[in-house]
DNA sequence: CTTAACCTTTAAGTGAAGTTGAGGGACAAG
DNA sequence: CTTGTCCCTCAACTTCACTTAAAGGTTAAG
């Protein structure tokens, strides 16, 4: 597959691909006349790489995650590159999981406010739930 | 409250606080000496902003959504895309852990490998059956 | 009156994540 | 052999979300 074929079934423009590569996200093997040969599993990694920005994760994060080459894992070693996998599609889920709880407790927060109650009295009232909510905010890694 | 504070109690630093407001974010009223003068509400406003943000919001769509007064937060723009958003998270949530699944069934079965089966062989056997699994697993989005 | 800690503005700088453009090569169709 | 559509590299540009710097005003304490 070349890389304009991959920019489709992947959704990325061709661009973001080459950029994607350049910071080392990912590798590719070379055709003869110098084009870019992409596998299959170059839209399921472009896919993961989405998936983990859309999270949150910078490039460089996503850099530290993604595994080199499924195809060329052996034995305990493929196991091995499954399991890092499964680890951080976890932290990814877990990520995710914070962040949607964080605003389903906003959208309460905003809602909840009862009837008659002043802006300042609902503005402490909030304050005190996000002082407890929002500990874990930082998306930093 | 003066600035200084009010980054202490959101825990953004000054000169975000003043590019939030330069942006059109947040609007403030001036002391005699020209210095800002924020209500207790500027911190709950910080705080959807941020909230907001980490969600994927950018600024410009947060300048959309933001009500002018918190006593007006049941307008329902804010709330709606607050809601969109966390269907978005569950839904990626919900392919993840699918994909997950799928990696620990996978990593189970190489585990479970054939008496006298070659651990290449195996390894061609479990590498068909990944090919085959992550046809299925749209991670994109 | 000086010092220090606040505050003001405007402008320029930074880093992340790309996008765009210049200048050219590869290759199939007519 | 031109035309068109791919592809290549490399450098510059853009956008977003801030941060930092420069130059100075305000206020309380000693």
């Amino acid at each position: 597959m070349q890389i304009g074929e991959l920019a489709k079934q992947s959704g990325l423009t061709v661009s973001s691909i080459r950029f994607y590569e350049a910071q080392g996200l990912i590798s590719v093997s070379r055709q003869a006349n110098g084009y870019r040969a992409y596998s299959a599993d170059a839209v399921v990694a472009l896919n993961i790489i989405t998936s983990a920005r859309d999270a949150g994760f910078t490039l460089a994060e996503i850099r530290q995650l993604m595994p080199g080459d499924l195809s060329h894992c052996r034995d305990g070693a493929l196991v091995g590159a499954l399991r890092k996998r499964v680890d951080d599609i976890r932290m990814l889920e877990q990520r995710l999981a914070q962040t949607r709880l964080q605003i389903e407790d906003l959208i309460a927060d905003i809602e909840d406010r009862p009837e008659g109650m002043t802006r300042e009295a609902n503005a402490d009232r909030v304050l005190k739930r996000f002082k407890g909510a929002r500990r874990t905010q930082a998306l930093g890694g």
